[in-house]
DNA sequence: AAAAAAATTTAAAACGATTACATTATTTTG
DNA sequence: CAAAATAATGTAATCGTTTTAAATTTTTTT
């Protein structure tokens, strides 16, 4: 059994107190007592049991990151910036992922509930606005990376709709007038966004909307082939394409090159997201960045500013993006 | 303020000792009283904070995860598995990654030390066996993924060397007899024991192993591209490249395909670990699978025995891999 | 109906820290 | 030098639970 502060207590010759202040670097403490003490806890390798500290202060300085795969990149990304601003504050960061399964995903909350956690951070999170606004009346929660129509959190994105707005800008600059939308449906609020700014580059450009050339159905990678196999069927298929996310970007890459086109030559392809994979697939794949390490600093330092002083930032931040082309949308 | 135990007992007219039987169904309380009890809880929406209790009955029944990057597909697997047995036992699990800095490293461990947690698994570590046999003789450690050498700690990993020996027999009986080799280099011991197999395997087949087919760096992903550039440059090139990670057989096939190579026809390429981009990629990816999934299931199960009956299991356990063959290995 | 046994319930003591308040030792000040 | 101010330390309450041991109530047995 580890030790206590009452054993560093008793052989360093002082109180529990004593202990405690030095620990907790406080001032009023005699220069010889703290060495005295330190020794000590260095002599029986002393742990302080947080949970006892913690019930105590009433936090316990941790915040919880609920992602729903830890797979992606980006989330990696969010989390590092996260973690910067967090470990600066003096706080640590633990993550979880959901996997979309109603009773396992109000689980995740518990942590929140039952005070093992400060706060919590949502990545790209699917929850419904009712959820969230009530648990966010009592406790500490903030979206990252996509928001949550209605819900009145703290919020930090991207403005999708321009995002897509400029993506799609630049295929047409490119000379393109037919180009496809691969998107993962209405369900999703960044979908929706990205779907209205791919619109609208197309209607200042006086280019028509075809309807046909929009193929939504979810964010499952093997859409993305669908949707190639899908647009080839049509009697007039789109000469770019502009997916809501890298991962159905790679799929249809794939799919377009085993049907012996050349990406990049023979149709553009342009993701979302920026993952580490985009320079890795051939051809390198053109995508939109997020600036998803600054948008984790950003959350966090605000989050931890409301937990600081218990108030409730409801604020929707919107970051900068950043067109990134490569090889999959030519010269 | 959120209410505590005291105010549920208060208002059930019950004692706080009563609350708590109810909640932890404990069998000695009258049905009634379960009742009313359980109706109050309702009303006040209360949560037991896992603090005092956590405090009391010290542990926490959470386990932490240590992994150096959430990035890879492989460790998102080897999380879905251990939680699938830890939530049956009763236990949450949390992760945190780490980023080869001494400093934080350390820190990583503090919810071990302070209690916070019940237990950790270390994915893919890079810790030393000094470092953590230490820490394995007063709390509960398990490595899965990655053996550490003299670490004398519950492992969980595949058989390196005989799967990579399985990898390159493989290639060998395609036809190949100048076989590459891009490894992470010899700090690793899954890269050491890699190695061996793909020495074994020449060997075997009375093929000369040519330490000019070695190329030998970090994990890397860049490092695929080096090593292609490097090969290439070789008077006689080989046929088929054996790399020890799918990453860096990606950079790998990237380059290749950059210098007009057509891998799967002009050259094999075999990865190790099945991430989930291997099918993404062109063309796809043939590599090792390792049972990820299954691998944390055993990890957690073993973990969470030690935890409950103070044991510490030092097995070292392998589970068997398995070659995927896909097209960049050719016919 | 009383005694014994069983079933509930309660009061109070943990768990391990922090901290308000009390006390003692040391300086400073008039 | 005594009184006041300051610094250092100690005592004990507290955080919100669980759990032991004791007390109470209910049920069963005689």
């Amino acid at each position: 059994m580890s030790s206590t502060i009452k054993d560093v207590a008793k052989r360093a010759g002082v109180s529990v107190a004593t202990v405690s202040r030095v620990l907790n670097g406080n001032s009023n403490v005699a220069e010889a007592t703290t060495k005295k003490v330190l020794k000590v806890v260095e002599e029986m390798s002393y742990n302080p049991n947080f949970l006892g500290r913690n019930l105590r202060k009433r936090e316990t300085n941790i915040i919880l990151v609920i992602a729903h795969s830890c797979e992606h990149s980006m989330y990696s990304q969010f989390i590092t910036g996260m973690e910067k601003v967090a470990w600066q504050e003096g706080y640590d960061i633990i993550s979880t992922s959901v996997n979309y399964n109603e009773r396992d995903d109000l689980r995740r909350f518990s942590m929140l509930f039952n005070r093992t956690v400060d706060g919590v951070v949502l990545i790209g999170t699917h929850y419904k606005a009712d959820f969230l606004n009530k648990i966010a009346d009592s406790y500490h929660v903030a979206l990252v990376g996509e928001a949550v129509e209605d819900a009145n959190i703290l919020t930090v994105v991207v403005d999708d709709k321009q995002a897509a707005y400029d993506a799609v800008k630049c295929l047409i600059e490119k000379g393109h007038t037919r180009i496809g939308l691969v998107t993962g449906g209405d369900w999703a609020l960044s979908c929706r966004y990205r779907k209205e700014g791919y619109k609208k580059a197309l209607e200042e450009h006086n280019i028509e909307c075809d309807e046909d050339l929009i193929f939504s159905r979810t964010y499952d990678p093997k859409n993305g082939e669908l949707a190639f196999d899908y647009f080839k069927s049509l009697p007039n298929p789109p000469t770019a394409v502009f997916c809501v996310s890298d991962l159905l970007a790679a799929t249809f890459m794939k799919r377009a090159g085993q049907a012996g086109l050349q990406v990049g030559r023979d149709i553009a392809v342009m993701g979302f997201d920026n993952i580490t994979f985009c320079e890795m697939f051939s051809p390198s794949l053109s995508t939109v960045n997020q600036p998803a390490k600054e948008m984790g600093q950003y959350v966090m330092s605000e989050l931890i500013t409301d937990i600081r002083t218990n108030k409730f930032n409801r604020e929707y931040h919107t970051m900068p993006h950043k067109i990134i082309l490569r090889e999959s949308t030519g010269d």
